[in-house]
RNA sequence: CGGGGCGUAGCUCAGUUUGGCUAGAGCGCUGCGUUUGGGACGCAGAGGCCGGAGGUUCAAAUCCUCUCGCCCCGACCA
């Protein structure tokens, strides 16, 4: 693999046929679940992404560019759109479904930061399958299948991969799981509880509220809330530090826009406000930050200053968070530029009840929270696979729609399925690799063995390495010959570098006695086999090792 | 987009602070010879618009301005 630019990369020979081998496992488990492959464009019209709403929430990583006949087109990061539109005019009758399309191929997105080379890449290959059902019960079952064909894939290249809750994102309440490889270079935060009953993603990862109530009677005692002069300190650490008190004896008063007006939303100070947790909580509403003059406006101050006493009435809503609702008393902003209110008290200097009030989970997990009653961990993982129920948004926008058995119009239910396959890859490498290089599963390694013949000018080494070789390739093995004019060390080394699972090694002193190495890319030494045996031996080898692969 | 760093031989980098000889090292590469079971050794060589543009100066890899690219951290993320 080597750069060409930030987040694009050329692939050589070997990353290449391990790319195409993983292709090759997918493809296979997709046509067993029973999805049909298909091609769609790479350059797809802004009119279809206008349509769903996407080309404003994809934002600024939707790559794009204007042909010369003015039109905008879209480098597809995914094609939710091509194919509904596609189904939208194939599909008219219930019993054309269910259906369910996928292609491997190139995607762009225009990461705001790609990094860690193959892991986030602007341009990757993926796969992504699109299910098109008449029912819910339809789309629980091909979600299931898919489900199971997934395993099966990460199962076969070797990986070992956690399955995790994931944020559902627009169309609440359906499923949404994310296939993750635990790895300590991974871009995501898994948080499961010690005995693994519950793992997800941390946007996702649901918290206990607090069971204790004592510290909430304790706060009966606070004396009334009294402002503080505090110039110019506007972010939680300062605040602390000027004040001598701590990050969770802080409340945040965060203040979000919504298409249904300016929500409130409070926290703890040590905590961080989830705003995906929080649109669950609304109903779906899009919720972002509001401006500086929304805040101003409705706190009286500048930003930095704001508190939820007396705002209640004056908000759509006001979201508490559990944490926020056990604490005693806490410090916030006084809705006054410059000054801060200390003994706020929840309950009664502003509600924890009431018709636009709601208490619950509005924050990411930290260490320490408990689901379930059992303590969250959290580890780091790379994200392979992700199956996600879309239900109905974009069968609705683009008119995918079918005559049921009662001769009723109704929209498709869709799913969608993703497979980051230079992800496998990486992940892959990531996942074993010592001093010397790459250790590959056998199912995705460039090849599978690799003959070395040591003395090449000997023509009778190299005619039983060519023979081996020959014979190899005839049985159907895939078999890399280094037959370069090299020393053994280098040869040696350079095997061990790109992850070949088995290596022969045909020597002048090994043939002397009819005999030539084998060895596994895993074992300490050599096993000395017989010239006449190599072949078989290195055949069942290799039938071991993909037997394990696919149990 | 904010913060930090780096652009000198194919690669990794020194040299820049304090401007001054012909711009260097290791690895790699080419040729010849000796070697040959875990990245050999000797000898001889090739290889540079010091990222680009402008400026200061008797003199710029070195100082100044602008620009382009890359890396790291942050913000974002169906």
């Amino acid at each position: 693999m080597r750069k060409l630019a930030s987040g694009t990369y050329t692939y050589l020979l070997l990353g290449l046929r391990s790319l195409r081998k993983i292709m090759q496992i997918v493809r296979e488990e997709m046509d067993a679940a029973g999805a049909q492959e298909i091609d769609m464009p790479f350059v797809q019209p802004m009119e279809l992404w206008e349509q769903t709403g996407r080309r404003t929430d994809y934002g600024e990583t939707l790559g794009w560019f204007t042909d010369r006949h003015g039109r905008q087109n879209v480098l597809a990061p995914t094609a939710e759109e091509v194919v509904t539109n596609l189904v939208a005019n194939e599909v008219s009758s219930y019993k054309q479904l269910p259906l369910n399309l996928y292609q491997i191929k190139m995607k762009y997105r225009d990461e705001y930061r790609p990094r860690f080379g193959a892991l986030r890449s602007r341009e990757f290959i993926m796969k992504d399958a699109y299910s098109f059902d008449a029912t819910p019960e339809g789309l629980d079952a091909t979600y299931e299948k898919m489900y199971a064909a997934y395993c099966r894939i990460f199962t076969r290249c070797g990986l070992r991969y956690v399955v995790v809750e994931a944020q559902s994102g627009e169309i609440g309440g359906s499923g949404s799981q994310e296939f993750m490889i635990p790895c300590e270079s991974g871009e995501d935060i898994i948080v499961h509880t010690e005995d693994g009953a519950y793992a997800a993603n941390i946007e996702k990862a649901e918290v206990d509220p607090p069971k204790n109530s004592a510290e909430r009677q304790a706060g009966d005692a606070v004396p009334a809330m009294e402002e503080v002069y505090t110039p110019n300190v506007g972010s939680i650490e300062a605040v602390c530090e000027f004040l001598g008190t701590k990050p969770q004896k802080m409340i945040k008063t965060l203040i979000h826009a919504t298409e249904n007006g300016v929500v409130v939303a409070l926290v703890r100070g040590d905590h961080e406000v989830n705003e995906a947790k929080i649109k669950s909580v609304l109903g779906g509403a899009a919720v972002e930050m509001a401006d500086e003059a929304t805040i101003e406006k409705l706190t009286g101050a500048k930003v930095g200053f704001a508190g939820p006493q007396g705002l209640s009435d004056k908000v759509a809503k006001l979201v508490i968070d559990y944490a926020v609702a056990a604490m005693a008393c806490g410090v916030t902003g006084a809705n006054k530029t410059d000054y801060h209110v200390k003994n706020l008290v929840p309950g009664r200097d502003f509600p924890l009840e009431g018709k636009n009030v709601i208490v619950a989970d509005i924050r990411n997990a930290v260490e320490g929270d408990t689901h379930g009653g059992k303590k969250l961990t959290f580890s780091r993982g790379i994200e392979v696979g992700h199956v996600f129920k879309l239900g109905t948004k974009y069968s609705e926008k683009l008119d995918a729609k079918f005559l049921d058995e009662q001769g009723g119009q109704k929209p498709c239910i869709m799913g969608c399925y993703g497979i980051g396959i230079n992800r496998i890859l990486a992940s892959a490498i990531e996942a074993d690799n010592d001093e010397n290089g790459l250790i590959l599963p056998v199912s995705i390694a460039p090849f599978e063995v690799e003959v070395i013949p040591l003395n090449n000018d000997k023509a009778e080494v190299r005619s039983a390495a060519d023979s081996m070789y020959n014979e190899l390739r005839a049985s159907g093995t895939d078999v890399l010959l280094d037959d370069r004019d090299a020393r053994p060390g280098v040869k040696f080394k350079d095997a061990d570098l790109i992850g070949i699972p088995v290596r022969v090694v045909v020597g002048e002193r090994g043939l002397k006695e009819g005999l030539v190495e084998i060895k596994r890319r895993t074992d300490e030494k050599a096993a000395n086999v017989p010239l006449s045996e190599a072949v078989g031996t290195v055949r069942d080898i290799l039938g071991e090792m993909k037997q394990a692969l696919e149990a």
